[in-house]
DNA sequence: AATGAATGAGTTTTCATTCAT
DNA sequence: CATGAATGAAAACTCATTCAT
């Protein structure tokens, strides 16, 4: 399963062209800046408190990121793609039953909206604060995981195994029930990920009209 | 119909002991305000730009509302208040079988959310922004509306209309679905607001496991 | 003769469209920062010191002029505004002999930059700190008082007054000298305006080769 | 001809002891250092920008250059060095004749102004940026040069070959006209060095009072 | 001879807020 | 009702400088 860790948040303007350096404070940087951008949104965070939360001097935290919206972006950036890696891989180990394969998805959504809480927090409310050019990027990958959640369910229906009138609402029911998740989910709660995620499952095929 | 006007939006600080004025002054900053606290969040708005938007000063803003805090509470308050009196209404209006309540709760919520898109987006992002006083009063005025839900889907299960293990998740997967509807809803697509009122109520039922 | 005072130095963005308001504080922090760039060049001081210098605070520096460069902007402007001013006023005056129009826009320049030697030093070093914009307009300006020179010195020439084979130099030559003023002068020294600007007419004659 | 290498720009607490080192880096850290203090002055100068067109880390800096300060001092000083002892040279080769003498070092300092655009520029409008110490050492060496043209005009009019009232004020406007080249020269222009000196040889002169 | 990582003081600018009028 | 003038705190960001390696 990827993780953040494989992906790279240091490779904006301040350091870019040499290998990733992945020292302590860079790290340290980008643990922090996700939880507080989580907890209290894009302007409601202060570079100060990032840099303050990871034990360095805000002088520090311009020596590995070059502003505060490149730090922001690499750490958007980084969730999105992992959450569509995600995807991808548990579709590719799957078969090609429409069932099947919605079952795949909406398990990797669910698995990550519970394990990546904080970036999904911020993936889902924050993109309108990213400027132009990292907010197209966000876009794009954001549609490509919307069209992976779309071609399964078309071809469901076109296949019979979905009965459903409006497949791109029932599209939208699924991603909004799944995405809400980070906002009510609590760890210590009565489900653990895999039931929940085979809850979600239930309503996604009940949403898109499987007779099971 | 229960509409924004009704409400009071200025009973701040500012303007105590008089009744409520209603001058041009007050309302344009309330629209102002709701337009670009939707679109930038409450901390990406300067209470600069909410006056210049209204065409006041912003010493007269302040006339009207003791601070940005008071501002932007009185807004969600209203929103969410509103939004729960239009649901009462509706339920007031039926009988008491769990599949027409739902159907009505569902109308009223999807209602709300495209025809109040603004306060909905505002609404759906921004608690956190509150402070404690006026965020525990919010969270009380959600948590009535959740219980709405909740009871309707709890009685259909009872009598047997619902068929549906997990009464608490679907509750939410059918709130999620509705409240993400502003996120996406362009007024001039394929759907009005009462066509995709029955798509989710379509969708409602199948969550609960209602067969129709 | 044009005196600064009649020219606004406080018309940029931050209180553009009304009438020129003149309170002690716009005026303060005109004054002050004249003084602290001429001082201490564009670079060299912060606005800060302005502000403190002007008995206000920085914020208040801010209602007058939007940045530090509109601020910087408007100072050069005004005073490359009065100098051309001086100049036109001062060849209005006296007739068309290519002789006394020299001594008029010799003593023009002298004077200017004897009684306003703080502006002029800024002049003098400061430009390449204008933005583009800005820099634009202080070039045509300037260079209108370049082509009131060189059309005196050639229009000498044609008419036999000068006898000079490089007209172009003399004219950066005379200007140069003037312009130096600012640099040495003192104010208690021997020479007061009025006969330094007798001792520059006669350079100024001998430079372009009238034989008195 | 004396040129720039001769004299030393390394000499700064860094790098105590030892004989001058001249590796490339050093070398590179001036040149870089002279343009774009030329360019944007002292204070708009950073040692980053330095450093960077230099192709050398901020460290490597401070291994040839104690401080900012010092390495600007340097510059200055190494500059005005070479002009007087250009200056000097110049005088040494020729007679005792005032003619020949102004000649002479108007040639001197019109070649150097041209060679030496950048450093030329820096030295006229950054002086006031050096702090006490090198500031006087540098005062001095003006001042030499100054009575250099001092004295050569002064025995011109005790000789009777200068007619000039007022020899102090020649001697500035000579000097303010030379030193204003940098400013306005174009490489590709009309004139060459050569020709340029004759043209200013032919202004001094006239300035002086000498009847060619 | 050179570098990467870090810092503290400083920069310009924006913010919510106040108050006399 | 409304404004113009002002403020203090905090924002993002840059700077010259240091130090272990």
């Amino acid at each position: 399963m990827t993780t953040a860790s494989e992906s790279s948040s240091h490779n904006g303007t301040a350091h870019n062209g040499t290998a990733i350096p992945r020292g302590q404070g860079g790290d340290a940087l980008s643990v922090a800046a996700r939880e507080i951008f989580a907890e209290r949104g894009y302007h409601g965070t202060s570079i100060r408190d990032i840099a303050k939360r990871a034990g360095l001097s805000l002088s520090a935290l311009y020596f590995w990121h070059s502003s505060k919206q490149e730090l922001f972006a690499g750490l958007m950036e980084d969730s999105v793609t992992d959450y569509v890696r995600a995807c991808d891989s548990a579709l590719r180990d799957c078969g090609d039953d429409p069932v099947e394969r919605l079952r795949a998805i909406v398990r990797a959504t669910v698995d990550y909206r519970v394990r990546r809480r904080v970036e999904s927090t911020i993936a889902a409310r924050e993109i309108r604060n990213l400027e132009p050019e990292h907010a197209q990027r966000l876009a794009e990958l954001r549609a490509s995981a919307t069209r992976l959640f779309q071609d399964i369910i078309d071809e469901g229906v076109r296949r019979g195994a979905f009965r459903c009138e409006h497949p791109a609402e029932a599209r939208r029911a699924i991603q909004a029930a799944c995405n809400a998740i980070p906002q009510w989910y609590d760890p210590e709660g009565d489900a653990g990920p895999a039931e929940l995620a085979e809850r979600y499952v239930a309503i996604a095929l009940r949403i898109v009209g499987h007779e099971s």
